[in-house]
RNA sequence: CGCGGGGUAGAGCAGCCCGGUAGCUCGUCAGGCUCAUAACCUGAAGGUCGUUGGUUCAAAUCCUUCCCCCGCAA
């Protein structure tokens, strides 16, 4: 098929790696390179760099609803469009423009976890389980019907980039599959009584408060695990929690009930988190037994 | 030229402001103690203090060149 990729982050990385094997992709779209990181450069996104390796003609359009852009999409002759984390909402003209349709790949199991950070809202909520919904695109966010699903397993420990990493492997083959048997397959309808929504991550959240139970703050700290990373400031310096384990503990919340030998922080019912793996301002993420060999918490501290 | 932290023994850190014998915790090795040990005691090895040039009687420390790592912000 003749298809149209539109994708952005890492994590449709390997769905267009994927599609261009199998299929003919005659453009790729993606967010226009723009300043960020350190120095403020100008970086493209890591679909634009993956278009250029593969030879794709690649388009950063600020928006698709011009009348200039639409007719150099519809100029392609695409069978369909793939999006997977493109980042730029899609005009119904745009969405009827190809025979086959737009479809989506997105990172939860629809109608759960529509919208922006399905794969960290999945684990920060404690879910046991996550996976690719394959759908076809409509108007509304992530509300098409459903071609294609793949539940991925989220253990107790696994992280939210653990799981990010999983997904994305898990989508790219699903896709393929879906597109070989797309004319048989029925589309299912979402369940609109399920449906639950994965906001973004706001910069506030990341910072742990310790007045809360102990399987909440965990899973918050897995979830955002190594990325947005959550964190707590200690003498003016923020070290992100990239790992932590609960374990008894009788304290005020916040309070450092031990910071020698390891990191131990009261929370609420009894409980505190024991702090695995930790990054200080400057440094490389670190098990907290290396840290602790040249740096030390003061016992008491509130958090 | 967005703001900022860092590169000192295998690991993690201190020392730098106020130049003057390179230090701490851990690890490693050897020996000892012990029924035994990841415990304890004794000893040892291991460093061009990221790189370049400069200032100085003397530079990890002050000034300078470049390289690398990271945090914030986006």
């Amino acid at each position: 098929m003749r298809i149209v990729f539109m994708g952005t982050p890492d994590f449709a990385v390997p769905v267009l790696k994927a599609l261009a094997k199998a299929h003919d992709v005659v453009a790729v779209y993606t967010r226009a390179p723009k300043e960020s990181g350190r120095g403020k450069k100008i970086n493209k996104s890591p679909i634009h760099l993956l278009a250029e390796e593969l030879g794709i003609p690649t388009r950063t359009p600020k928006t698709l609803k011009s009348e200039d852009e639409q007719s150099f999409l519809r100029n392609l002759q695409a069978d369909m469009a793939v999006v997977a984390a493109y980042g730029l909402l899609l005009p119904q003209a745009v969405l009827e423009m190809f025979p086959k349709g737009c479809i989506n790949v997105h990172a939860s199991l629809l109608p759960r976890w529509r919208g922006a950070a399905p794969i960290q809202r999945a684990v920060e909520a404690g879910d046991n389980k996550s996976g690719i919904s394959i759908m076809q695109m409509v108007q509304a966010l992530d509300a098409g019907d459903v071609l294609a699903q793949e539940e991925v397993a989220i253990t107790p420990e696994m992280t939210g980039g653990e799981l990010h990493d999983r997904l994305a492997e898990t989508g790219a083959p699903l896709l393929i599959k879906t597109l070989s048997r797309f004319a048989e397959i029925l589309p299912a309808k979402q369940d609109e009584a399920l449906v639950t929504y994965a906001q973004k991550i706001d910069k506030a959240e990341c910072r742990l408060d310790f007045d809360n139970e102990a399987e909440t703050l965990r899973n918050k700290i897995r979830a955002f695990s190594p990325y947005p990373a959550a964190y707590f400031v200690y003498q003016g310096e923020r070290f992100k929690v990239y790992k932590a384990a609960v374990i008894d503990g009788c304290g005020t919340p916040g309070e450092i009930l031990e910071g020698d030998t390891a990191l131990v922080v009261a929370v609420r019912g009894g409980k505190a988190l024991n702090i695995e793996r930790i990054q200080r301002e400057g440094k490389q993420a670190m098990d907290i037994a290396e840290l602790l060999k040249g740096f030390h918490f003061a016992k008491g501290t509130q958090l």
